[in-house]
DNA sequence: CATGAATGAGTTTTCATTCAT
DNA sequence: GATGAATGAAAACTCATTCAT
């Protein structure tokens, strides 16, 4: 009867996940919104869990070929690279805000099966990371730094908008999905690479010394 | 009969609510977890929802209290104020790892009840974070920029470790938890209120022409 | 699976209710003597509160469509009317009684949700006893008294055996359910609408001059 | 430290009792309508079905004395003292509706023990009742009258006003707590004791031959 | 005389899931 | 490809009661 009916649940349910969590979210909750029969779900997606998994691995194959798509620059600039990982990045999510920010909350969960998902893209990630800041540190373009405490300070940069979004929105008065926001922001990550990851000339002479 | 069972009731909740989410997380497994009937809980929370706001309220209830402390600092200089806030309450996350956590996560939901017990937090925190960089801008200790953005990246630094705290330790192998961590992580902080927030030396003097 | 299960919740609803009262009864009592989960009464009248409305909705339609049937007896005689009206009505009390006998008495309660589905019933039967009433004293069928006293008084009558039902059993050894007892107590009420409602004609001639 | 805490809490009982049935009324709610502490109850009345005994008890140790406090009168007149009753009855019963009320309708459940305290009542008031109607007939004060079914109709109009007091309240506008109703609906009864219970003169003569 | 703390048993309700259709 | 009916299990919550103080 119903075309799409697999994307219409997805929808509903990445919205209901952002906003009441995995937990908070019951099946009925989302056949209601996607206007679906329970039974549905169970269909297309096997069960709850199921449904969940597709999420988070809809969200890091995308996340992940963002990283990949332009790896080749690396070889000529860690820099450019690493801002243009940002800015693909922080445009996706900021296109899925509601995905982005309620896969990075479960992600902070203790559930088995959800970090058993992300384990492979982490280790990916951590991967193209290594080689940025490494062939960053060989060229001097970055200032040696230890890497997991960079890699901590960029995915804080990029994570903290979505994680955070009401208080962004409520406190702030700063709105992540207007278009304002993400120009904004990317120049604030930017800036770091900049002024925190980058060897300034000055320095750059005295290294080399 | 037995004593202290509020107290067990909220040490067993914070783990939990930690490890499970809110949601994730039945009155049963606290009562378990604790040694107690549920219906104590019941008895000293009212239902389970008293007993998240009874969590939340007692973390933002001592976080506020460490901004508050030293605020008198604030008119000798923001910049060594910050330095001993950013200092206690990196201390006081550090202790208080699974409580901050879970808070931190839990703030992201669309729970009304949740957001409204924050709500008057976050309004304090926000007058400190201003009071800070207005006097700071004034007396050219930093650097000028938008204080909303500045909030961002300060508390994006100071919550990013106990948000991810999952990814620390299992992909960067770095453990909040350790004496270590906390002493480290308080130089990277320091590192960017130096760098990228103090006007330096010799922007301070082109400033003043 | 299970076939009329519907049906089956409400017959058992209707049987303990009149025992236990509403409050009395447990969804377990209902769900173990329909032979039905529990769920399935929350599956099929949403809650316990949804059972009950569906069952004095049930009640009253029925009752007031006896009123209805022969209204149109009302124009050629109000006598004939009400006493056909008795008849029906204690008919269809003594094939009821327990469905009867637990509506009137949770009528009583302080329910508001009960409560709102009777007033509808109630103006109804109101308006249909007023108009009785009013053609009666046109006519001068009946002796001219206050309308509301009237309804009390008739009401009472058709009431008392169901309300009272225990102790027409055990006190006075009357039995509601038996097939002598409804053609009894009909010419009680006859008696009532001849003796205390009608004009006697020879009053009827002193209320003519 | 609380004075007349008994008396508190059967009033509180009373008037819970009547809104919401004992069943749907709990020791929680009369302990905080009473401004006392639920051990309290258990200690003046140790159980909740101790509490509803003695609301019941209470109510027919005082109907049952209003039955003979004028007995000697049935030696003289039936009709005299049948109506003295009705008065004295009705009178108490309007300046304690809610315990009426309650009571009433809690002798309708199937509650084996309420209806064990009711039964040695319920004998001598038909005992009373008995004699009136007997002694009645003999002295050719009454039509004669299957006695039962009369009972039922006495019995029923002193009731009715009180059992469905939403009703009269909500329907008919008719207020059984003040003053007025009980003038009026005294009338009533006498009425029906006149006329329906009461030989006519012609009547009698006719019977005597 | 009265109560705060605590509880075991029970309540209603919700949930994810199943299965015949 | 989709669903209405049904359910077992578990959830949150309520209740009357107990007992040391």
């Amino acid at each position: 009867m119903k075309k799409n009916s697999k994307e219409a649940i997805v929808k509903a349910a990445i919205s209901l996940f952002n906003s009441n969590g995995y937990s908070g979210t019951s099946m009925r909750d989302i056949a209601t919104l996607s206007k679906v029969n329970s039974a549905t779900i169970a269909y297309h997606f096997e069960n709850k869990l199921g449904l969940l998994e597709y999420c988070i691995t809809y969200f890091f194959e995308q996340y992940i070929s963002k990283m990949e798509e332009h790896f080749a620059l690396v070889d000529y600039s860690s820099k450019e690279y690493l801002k243009r990982v940002a800015a693909d990045l922080l445009h996706y999510q900021c296109e899925n805000i509601e995905l982005t920010s309620f896969v990075y909350r479960e992600m902070s969960m203790d559930s088995q099966v959800v970090r058993e998902v992300m384990s492979t893209y982490s280790l990916k990630e951590k991967y193209y990371f290594q080689k940025i800041f490494e062939k960053g540190f060989e060229r001097k373009e970055f200032r040696p730094h230890s890497i997991p405490y960079l890699i901590i300070q960029f995915k804080g940069l990029l994570m903290m908008p979505f994680i955070n979004a009401h208080y962004l929105r409520e406190v702030l008065f700063i709105f992540p999905n207007e278009r304002f926001f993400e120009q904004k922001y990317l120049k604030e990550i930017n800036g770091w690479i900049e002024n925190t990851l980058t060897l300034k000339s000055l320095e750059k002479k005295e290294a080399i010394l």
